[in-house]
DNA sequence: GCCAACGTTGGC
DNA sequence: GCCAACGTTGGC
């Protein structure tokens, strides 16, 4: 777990909620929120530096909007302790933070989003089993290899 | 430990 | 707004 080697993540926003503008406003963003227990092991496997695809999700164009940075490794939630917040889970204890987040530092705002139908006719080349276009799949964050950073970074 | 009911995600 | 897919919950 304690490899030197870049890793690559793609993770899921709803734009109306905050979107890669409002990431590039904030520069950087504790990505709090995150209640799924597979999305979080993906996030405490990140290091600083690994690289972020940010995805708009649950939108008209649902698809790649930039890339951002992993800021920091993770950290608890402190949203899940917060009564008033939507995010508050009352099973979990200040001794044992059943959620971690990270924070994310903007990149780079793609000049257009890669809509996901536009993925998708490349997934021979990313392998059918990319979460992100695999059918059913709602996983927010993923991981991403090497190889399909590269193609997903090409589309744009 | 099974599984039905329920809630959520997210594309369309 | 619909609904398929999936995760979680809770009764037994």
């Amino acid at each position: 777990m304690t490899s030197t080697r870049k890793h690559y993540w793609l993770m899921k926003s709803e734009p109306d909620a905050f979107s890669i503008d409002d990431l590039q406003r904030a520069g950087t963003e504790p990505w709090t929120g995150v209640r799924n227990y597979q999305a979080r092991n993906y996030m405490r496997q990140m290091q600083v530096g690994d690289g972020v695809l940010i995805y708009h999700s649950s939108c008209e164009v649902p698809g790649m909007a930039g890339t951002a940075t992993v800021a920091c490794a993770a950290y608890p939630d402190p949203t899940q302790f917060d009564r008033k917040s939507d995010y508050f889970d009352p099973k979990s204890t200040q001794e044992e933070p059943r959620w971690q987040m990270i924070d994310v530092t903007f990149e780079r705002k793609f000049k257009r989003v890669v809509p996901l139908e536009e993925i998708k006719q490349h997934a021979a080349k990313l392998g059918e089993e990319f979460a992100l276009i695999r059918r059913g799949s709602r996983l927010s964050v993923l991981p991403v290899t090497a190889a399909q950073w590269k193609i997903l970074l090409s589309l744009e």
